[in-house]
DNA sequence: CATCAAGTTTGACAGCGGTCGTACTTCCGC
DNA sequence: GCGGAAGTACGACCGCTGTCAAACTTGATG
C-alpha cells in the first residue's frame, strides 16, 4: 500500500462531496473528536461503534472529502483534521458543525 | 388532504435531519433560490429537474427538517425559507450553504 | 525469521432513499 | 357543476452506501 495515499487540494474541494462525508454520523463523529484532540489521532484511538474495515471506508471518505489528512507512523495511521483549508473553501461550515448546539442537540449545555 | 401540514418546532429540529435534508442537491437548490429570493415561492416556480412527485418529497423532506414552511394559497403551496429559526438552532450552517462559495465553487464571482 | 499489531482490500449483502407514473384531491374560474 | 391547474399519495424500481467477515500487507519486536 502506498504510505502517502492522494488528498484533495483547496481548490479541488467540492461541496456536495464534503457534505455526503459529514452526513454520516459515524463520519461526522470522527471529525468532532478530531476537532476536539487538536492533535492527531490515530485510527485505532477513535470512539467507533463499527469494525476495521468500515473505518478504513469511513476514513477515506473523509480523506478524499478533504476533511482529514492522513499518514503512517509506523503501523499506525494518524489523522489530523484539515481545519484551516476547510474553512478557506467553506467558510462557517465546520464551526456550524462543531458547535454544542451542532454536537448533543440542545438539551445539555454542561461544560 | 391537511390544510396545515405538520411543521416542528426549533426545539425539535435535529441536526442529523437537517444535514440529510442538506445534502441532496436538489434540496439544497430549493433551500438556495429560496434563500436567494427573499420572498415565499410556490412550488412550482422552483427550477428542478425532477417530476412533481419527485419534488412533493424534496418538500416534505425539507418542511420536516424544519427548513422550510408551506402553507396553502388557492391550490399553490408556498415556501418559506425558516432562516432565523435554523439559525437559532445551528448557527452558521445555512450561512455556510449559501455562500457564494458553497453554491458555485470557487470559479465565479459574478453578481 | 516468527509473531503480533494496525489497517487495507475485496466481495457480498441489506436497507434506505431518490426517482417515476398513475390515480387522487382541492381549489379556482366559467 | 365542469374542467383545468397545482400538488399529494401510493407503489414500484433501482442504485448507492454503510456494514461485515475474511484474507492480505506492512511495520515493529524479539
Amino acid at each position: 500500500m502506498g504510505r502517502t495515499p492522494p488528498h484533495p487540494e483547496v481548490s479541488q474541494f467540492d461541496l456536495q462531496q464534503v457534505l455526503e462525508a459529514l452526513v454520516d454520523p459515524v463520519r461526522r463523529s470522527i471529525v468532532t473528536q478530531l476537532d476536539a484532540a487538536a492533535e492527531d489521532v490515530k485510527c485505532g484511538a477513535f470512539d467507533m461503534p463499527v469494525s476495521k474495515s468500515t473505518a478504513t471506508h469511513h476514513f477515506k471518505t473523509l480523506r478524499e472529502a478533504g476533511l482529514i489528512r492522513q499518514y503512517y507512523v509506523g503501523t499506525s495511521r494518524m489523522n489530523a483534521l484539515r481545519r484551516a483549508e476547510m474553512d478557506e473553501a467553506f467558510p462557517g461550515l465546520l464551526d456550524a458543525l462543531t458547535t454544542r448546539q451542532a454536537r448533543g442537540g440542545l438539551a445539555g449545555h454542561t461544560g
